[in-house]
DNA sequence: CTGAAAGCGCTTACAG
DNA sequence: CTGAAAGCGCTTACAG
C-alpha cells in the first residue's frame, strides 16, 4: 500500500536518487524521465515517509508553540489557528506545548530529540524564565509573542503590538466623545502590556489637558471577566462622575457589562465601555463592543515568517516587529450627555 | 551537543541494544548497568531522536484530528485542549488538520506518509463523506465525535453524548419551573444532535401532556448567534405567551439573550433561557447562563483511549460510547410568574 | 541478562 | 542530466 522511493524507482525504470529529484521538484532531471516518474508515483500513490526524511535530512519541518495561557481562551486558540495555518503554507507542522508540570524539560527535550526545528514563546510572565536560558544556551532558534517584559530583549526577537498607542487610541476616543472621568482597568503585574496601556491612557488624558486621578484606576489580577466585575463596582464607587471605562481587555469589559447591568445601569447610555483585543465574542456582547483590535493574523504571519528565517540561517540577527492596532466602534461608547 | 545512543553506549561501556533496552524500560538489564547507562544518559544529556525511532518502528506516536469548526470555536479548542493533554499522557503526538481545501487528501497523504497512526474526527456534516470513504478503504484506524448521522455507524467506531436527554432535561427542567409555552431554536440540518434535542424537547413536553405546537420551533442554518437573534424575536412575534426558550447551544443562547435584551425585555424575569454545551463564556454571560453541560473532558478521554485501542488491536471491534449529559442551574431561569 | 547484524526509507555528498 | 554508496539513529528479530 505505502510505496517506498526504491519501488517507485524500480518500476519507472530510473535511479533513487533520480525518483527523489522529482519528488522534492530539484533540478535536472530530464522532461522524460520526470513524466514517467510522476506516472508511476500516482499510479502507487507514493507519499514519501515523513520519518525517513527527517532521519536523513537532519530537519524535522516542525516548530513548536509553548502556550501560557488555556488554549480554550479566545486570544490563544485565535492566534493558534492563524499560526497553523501559515506553518501549513510554509510546509511546517505544528506541536503544542502548554505551560504546566515540567515544560521546560519537555520543551527542551523536544528539541533535543528533533522534535522541533525552533520554538514560539507565548507565555505570561516570569514563569518563562528557566525556559529561556536553557533555549539560549542551547542555541534554540525561538521567537516570542507579545513579549512580558523589554528587560533584556535586544538579544531575542520578538513580535509584538503596540500597547501604548491602543491605550492612547481607545481613551483619546473616549474624550472626543465628551467624556472627562475616564475609569481604566488593568492588571497589577509588571507586564508591559499593563504599563504600556496605562502610559497610553495618560497620554490621551494628558494631551487633552484633563488631569489624571489616581482613583480612576483599578489594578488586580489576574485581567479576567471577574477582574472587570469587582473593579467596575469598587470605581463606581468612588467617582459618582465617571462616565467612561478602558478595560485591558474584551473578557475584562465582559465582566464590567456584566457588573453595570446587575447594578441597574445601562450601556452606554449611563456608561461607555471600550475592551482591547476584539476576540470573536465582542462582537456578541450585549450591546456589541468596541474595543482595540489586536492583529491577530500578521502577528501570525511575522511570528511564524520570523522564525523560519531564524531556522534556517543561524545568523539572522534579531529581528522586532511592532504591529499596528486598531479602533473598532460598536455600541458600548456614546458622547458623554450628563 | 545532541548525543546518540552508539554514543552512550561507548562511554558506558555496553552495547547499543543495551542502551535501547533501559531507554524504552526493558526488561533483561542488570540493575548496574542500568545504573551505568542511566548515568551516562544524564552526563550528556541524551534524548533519543524521534525521527530514528518513527523509522524504524514504523509507528508514527502521532494521531491527527480533522476539525469541521475554526478551532477559534469555544466548543473546538476545548476539545482540543482535553484531547492534547490525553495524548501526552499516553506519550502521543498530536496533529490538527481544518476542514478547507483539499483536506481529504490531506489526511490520505498524513496517513500514508507516516505522519499519523490514526485520526480522530470531529466534523460538521456530510462534507467528510469522501474522506471517511478513503480512510474506511484504507484501513486507517479512526474515530468519530459527535457523529452527525446514525446511517452506518454500525461500522464505526465512535464518541458522543446523549443529545436526547439532553434536551429532555432541559425542557422538563423548564416545565418544573411552571412554564408551558416553551421555545426551542435549533438548527434546520439533518444532523442527529439536532433531531435527537427535538425528540427530547417533544418527549418532555409529552410527558407533562403540554400539546406540541409547532409555531414554538424555530429551525434555521448555521446554529450561531444570529440563529438566536432572529428565532428569538420570530417566536415572540408569533407567540405571545412564551415565557421560555430552550436554545441548540450556548452560542444560540447569547444572539437570543441580546435579542430580548434589546427588545427592552428582561432575562429571566420575561423569558427564560436555556443552553448547551456550557462553554467558558456561559458563566460569564449577563446574567450567567443556565445550560446543558456536555462533559468534554470525557469525550476527548474516550476518543482519544478508543483510538489507541484502534491502532494498537487491528481486530478490535468497533468502540461506541454515548456520554451522559448535566444540566448546570445558573440564572437565566426562573419560575413563571404570568 | 547481553549483543551483533540487518534494515526502516529517505537525503547528502560525490562521481561521472 | 543521472546514479551508486554511505549514512541518518534508532528498533526488530534473532542468537547466545
Amino acid at each position: 500500500m505505502a510505496a517506498t522511493m526504491e519501488q517507485v524507482a524500480k518500476l519507472a525504470g530510473v535511479s533513487l536518487k533520480t525518483v527523489s529529484r522529482v519528488v522534492n521538484g530539484e533540478e535536472n532531471v530530464s522532461p522524460e524521465t520526470k513524466v514517467k516518474v510522476l506516472r508511476v508515483i500516482s499510479q502507487v500513490e507514493f507519499v514519501p515517509n515523513v520519518a525517513a526524511r527527517r532521519l536523513s535530512s537532519g530537519r524535522a519541518m516542525t516548530i513548536g508553540i509553548v502556550l501560557g495561557w488555556a488554549l480554550s481562551s479566545t486570544y490563544s486558540s485565535s492566534l493558534v489557528e492563524f499560526i497553523l495555518a501559515e506553518c501549513k503554507s510554509h510546509g511546517y507542522n505544528l506541536t503544542i506545548y502548554s505551560m504546566g508540570n515540567d515544560l521546560t524539560n519537555n520543551v527542551v527535550q523536544a528539541f533535543l530529540g528533533k522534535h522541533v526545528d525552533g520554538i514560539i514563546l507565548d507565555t505570561i510572565g516570569g514563569e518563562d524564565a528557566d525556559l529561556r536560558d536553557q533555549l539560549d544556551s542551547m542555541h534554540v532558534p525561538y521567537l516570542i509573542v507579545n513579549p512580558n517584559s523589554m528587560e533584556g530583549i535586544d538579544r531575542i526577537s520578538y513580535v509584538t503590538i503596540d500597547d501604548f498607542n491602543g491605550g492612547k487610541t481607545a481613551v483619546n476616543y473616549l474624550i472626543n466623545l465628551g467624556h472627562r472621568s475616564i475609569g481604566c482597568i488593568l492588571g497589577v503585574s509588571e507586564r508591559i502590556q499593563n504599563k504600556d496601556r496605562l502610559r497610553g491612557y495618560r497620554k490621551a488624558l494628558a494631551d487633552a489637558d484633563i488631569p489624571f486621578k489616581k482613583s480612576l484606576v483599578y489594578l488586580d489580577e489576574p485581567s479576567d471577566f471577574s477582574l472587570g466585575y469587582s473593579g467596575v463596582l469598587r470605581l463606581i464607587s468612588n467617582n459618582n462622575d465617571m462616565t467612561a471605562i478602558f478595560c485591558y481587555n474584551d473578557e475584562v469589559a465582559m465582566g464590567v457589562m456584566s457588573a453595570i447591568w446587575q447594578s441597574g445601569r445601562k450601556i452606554p447610555d449611563d456608561i461607555s465601555v471600550i475592551g482591547f483585543d476584539d476576540i470573536r465574542y465582542a462582537a456578541m456582547m450585549i450591546p456589541p463592543l468596541t474595543t482595540i483590535r489586536q492583529p491577530i493574523d500578521q502577528i501570525a504571519k511575522y511570528a511564524v515568517n520570523n522564525l523560519m528565517r531564524l531556522i534556517e540561517d543561524p545568523d539572522t540577527k534579531r529581528l522586532h516587529d511592532v504591529l499596528p492596532i486598531d479602533l473598532i466602534v460598536r455600541d458600548t461608547c456614546r458622547p458623554r450627555v450628563k
